[in-house]
RNA sequence: AGGCGCGUAGCUCAGCUGGUUAGAGCGCCUGCUUGACAUGCAGGAGGUCGGCGGUUCGAGUCCGCCCGUGCCUACCA
């Protein structure tokens, strides 16, 4: 039924519900593989909040997911929530007030303020998980919620969590795994950390910030009394100086490789040495090799086999050092303690200022520091520079796999085509194995124990495994086989590996916990694996998609889906990336409830893929308005639905020809991932629809002749095809509209493909084409002429000999549409001249 | 510093493998209570397609250089 005065307001809550009821879309367990359409949804960090950017490019997923569901797919599209790691764990703390201490036992009576104090309550590990499980299912809530007002179709009976047993199952399964082949290995090694969160991080999670610093001059005694001088951003590192290095072919250190000079104030005497890294350009072209200042220094230290005299501990100050004790040799141990303790037990920062002040006294700190901005390394989320500390991690092979990873890039079918340099890009520049050990509580842990010497140490090359089977495990709280609980942490007895893995060490293993890998549900597995679309923004290709490209080339040896559609990011009107910190976010909910999610969605999928597009209000409105359009057009064709007949009108037929290409230009731009090109091109035809081809045949209609049903059939053709191009854009008001004269759902309606009747011919498009142009000549000429469209008027007109034809065609539909009471025509014009048209009002008859 | 985008009407953008007077929507201006829609309809103004060179019969479209802008990578001596 057509209510009488269509509106778009409630249409998001009565259709979700509805769907909800209806479980529409359900993936369907019996389709065949070969009709399936699985999507890898990226699972949103729920402890963050959704922003416009997560609206847009959720939206362009589903768009693709309804659009292929009704191309006849059974779609997979599951969603996830990203709850495991860090994030949770910070929004805990603060959203509570408490802290991790795994060194308490459980307290299974334990409540959290209900608002946080002003001291974080010191809380044992299981107790903080309990918390963060919490917190993480009330803020799954609010983004389930969120995203079905959005209309994502999305099959919520197989939503996931990153932390959920199933997904620690699969990452320590996916991890003990590459054990097995030595893919994944441990490691006491130089490793970039932050001192904050007192956790090894990954390339994937560095960002470099300017920062500013400055250049210290600092002498080192030479044998033979001259110096070597240095410049130096890190002074502070002075005590752990184990080398200075200088380029082989700098002439002017060479005569000076193989000898030794002795550090100021710590009189120890370190090497000179030669090595192609050593930049001449920089500073004097001699640098300071720490253990460990920089990268660099590591590949020194590595490649010049150098002796580590770390200072930097795990929280970032300086640890106590005995000089004169093996490793610290020094000429002058007592001077070199003297200097030293003034340093122990400081941060980087303040260390720095006290050497500066030492060297200063001493004499060896020539002139000035000289104040500089340098780019540093930081973690990702983290507030002060990464330090290198030594410490044992885990490792994922990565390095020797990465022409295997190029390949990888070149096999995808990307969307658009250039992001796949953004891969190439990234793997092309990494520089070690993956880092996934995080020295963190909420996280997926290591399945790993280790023996217990006799001497209390342990022994990290003895490893326990756990069998697949028991999978998960926490070797925090489980036992290994053959051992008892009260074995733990004793001599002879065993530990666990106390690190839980890095977050993307999980999510790389989306596709494996979604499709069911690991014996979960191998029915599942082979009708989804491998799946067709890893949908995601750009900016997470170098942690997301490569981590889960990796994954899946180490474990199954082949790519994890066959397309990747990647999303711009919204921008503000200043160009600038939306972000929190710019306090220039909107709200998802409250926009979608201005505009309507219709009209938000319309907004989104104009942004094609790959483009950064502007938050612009003023689309949605244009969103909306065509959703009301929608609605109002739809009211007007279906106001007359009989007689129907036949479609035999030139017209009609134009009409539907343009129909027919239309069809076609759109399923093309959808399965080429161009959402935004097909919406471009349905909406087009679809306001010429309105304002020309409604126009051109209202009159007709009303008649019940053949005439008049060739239109009325002709326009239900037209509205039942435009309203399903426009499902996958508009969810919500195609639905309504659908409703009203269909059964059953639209977006379970077959994608049109409508098949022209047997009366067309090519001809009719152009009598269509036709009729439209003379139709606008006659409204510019009202309009030139302040001719109401009310006022009757009388046409002369002028028209190229080639419409003579068509005109016979077109007279009735185009003198009606446009309230042309009567007509002379002459058809002498060139076929390119512009038609001439000249109205004079007729005067009415008084009434 | 390298790589990849982008630079077209006041704004947001479309212009595919080069081809007639460069398009859309918003905004602006003018007119219209047309029997689906004033949440609407009709019409109009508005652009030397970032710059300079080149290829071509012909370039917004291809090539080179430059400028601006954004992102990715690199950059702690």
């Amino acid at each position: 039924m057509v209510p009488e005065k269509p509106v778009l307001e409630g249409l998001e809550e009565k259709w979700r519900a509805r769907w909800d009821a209806a479980h529409a879309y359900r993936f369907d367990r019996q389709a065949r593989r070969e009709d399936v359409f699985a999507i890898d949804t990226p699972p949103p960090t729920v402890s963050g909040s959704l922003h416009v950017g997560h609206v847009f490019s959720y939206t362009h997923t589903d768009v693709i997911a309804r659009y292929q569901r009704m191309r006849g797919k059974a779609v997979f599209y599951p969603m996830g929530w990203d709850d495991n790691g860090l994030p949770t764990e910070r929004r805990v703390q603060n959203f509570y007030g408490v802290r991790c201490d795994p060194s308490l036992p459980y307290d299974p009576a334990f409540v959290p303020p209900a608002k946080p104090g002003k001291q974080p309550i010191s809380v044992s590990r299981p107790n903080f998980v309990e918390l963060c499980e919490r917190l993480t299912a009330e803020d799954e809530a609010v983004f389930e919620r969120l995203w079905r007002y959005l209309g994502l179709s999305v099959d919520w009976s197989m939503t996931y969590a990153t932390i959920s047993a199933a997904s620690r199952s699969v990452s320590q399964l996916a991890f003990l795994r590459l054990i097995q082949r030595d893919l994944a290995y441990q490691l006491e090694a130089p490793t970039l950390w932050d001192v904050d969160f007192r956790t090894a991080v990954a390339q994937a999670e560095l960002e470099d910030r300017e920062m500013p610093g400055a250049y210290h001059r600092v002498r080192f005694a030479r044998p033979d009394a001259g110096f070597v001088e240095v410049e130096t951003t890190r002074p502070e590192l002075l005590p752990s100086c184990v080398a200075l290095v200088a380029h082989p072919d700098d002439p002017r250190y060479q005569p000076l490789f193989g000898t030794e000079v002795v550090t100021p104030l710590f009189g120890v005497p370190v090497p000179l040495k030669a090595h192609p890294l050593a930049d001449p350009e920089k500073g004097s072209g001699v640098a300071m090799i720490c253990t460990f200042g920089d990268i660099t220094d590591v590949t020194w230290w590595r490649e010049l086999s150098l002796p580590v005299r770390a200072v930097v501990q795990a929280n970032g100050a300086f640890r106590p050092v005995t000089w004169g004790a093996e490793g610290w040799e020094s000429h002058d141990p007592a001077r070199a303690q003297t200097h030293y303790d003034q340093l122990a037990g400081q941060s980087a920062v303040k260390a720095r200022a006290r050497i500066v002040e030492l060297l200063r006294e001493s004499g060896d700190l020539l002139g000035e520091p000289r104040p500089i901005t340098h780019h540093v390394k930081f973690f990702e989320k983290g507030d002060r520079p990464l330090e290198i500390v030594t410490s044992r991690q885990w490792f994922i092979r990565t390095m020797a796999e990465r022409e295997a990873l190029l390949e990888r890039g070149r096999t995808l079918e990307w969307h658009p085509e250039y992001m796949r340099a953004r891969f190439e890009n990234w793997v092309n520049g990494l520089n070690g194995d993956w880092c996934v050990s995080r020295q963190r509580f909420f996280g997926v842990p290591f399945p790993v124990w280790y023996r217990v010497r006799d001497d209390g140490t342990t022994n990290f090359d003895a490893r326990l495994l756990p069998d697949e089977a028991d999978l998960p495990v926490d070797p925090s709280t489980d036992v290994p086989a053959g051992f008892t609980a009260a074995q733990r942490g004793v001599p002879g007895g065993f530990i666990g590996d106390p690190d839980v893995m890095d977050t993307w060490a999980t999510s790389s293993l989306t596709p494996f916990i979604v499709c069911g890998w690991g014996g979960r549900d191998d029915a599942l597995f082979k009708q989804t694996f491998p799946m067709h679309l890893r949908p995601q923004a750009h900016d997470i290709i170098r942690t997301w998609l490569f981590s889960t490209v990796l994954r899946s080339h180490l474990e199954l040896d082949m790519l994890p889906w066959a397309h990747t559609a990647i999303s711009g990011w919204v921008l503000d009107p200043d160009r600038k990336k939306m972000s929190k910190s710019k306090g220039n976010v909107v709200t998802p909910m409250a926009l979608l409830e201005e505009h309507g999610s219709d009209a938000v969605r319309y907004w989104a999928a104009k942004g094609g893929p790959g483009v950064d597009t502007a938050f612009e209000p003023g689309q949605m409105k244009v969103g909306r308005r065509l959703a009301i359009k929608l609605l109002n057009a739809s009211k007007f064709v279906l106001a007359r639905t009989e007689p129907i007949g036949p479609v035999t009108e030139p017209i009609d037929l134009g009409m539907l020809g343009e129909l027919v290409a239309l069809e076609q230009k759109v399923t093309d731009s959808l399965d080429a991932y161009d959402y935004a090109a097909a919406l471009r091109d349905i909406e087009a035809f679809f306001w010429t629809f309105c304002d020309y081809y409604i126009e051109l045949v209202k009159r007709r209609r009303q008649a019940d002749d053949a005439a008049a049903r060739s239109a009325i059939s002709a326009s239900r053709i037209a509205l039942s095809a435009v309203l399903r191009m426009f499902a996958p854009f508009t969810p919500f008001v195609t639905e309504e509209v659908w409703s009203w004269w269909q059964t059953g759902s639209i977006h379970q309606a077959q994608w049109p493909a409508t098949s022209l009747p047997e009366a067309a011919t090519s001809g009719e498009i152009d009598t269509y084409m036709r009729a439209c142009a003379v139709t606008r000549r006659i409204r510019e000429e009202r309009s030139a002429l302040n001719l109401g469209f009310r006022v009757p008027v009388e046409a002369e007109m002028r028209l190229p000999a080639t419409h003579q034809e068509a005109w016979e065609q077109m007279r009735g539909d185009v003198l009606g549409g446009s309230n042309v009471a009567a007509a002379r025509v002459t058809f002498d014009l060139a076929d390119d001249a512009p038609l001439e048209v000249h109205l004079t009002p007729q005067t009415l008859p008084e009434v």
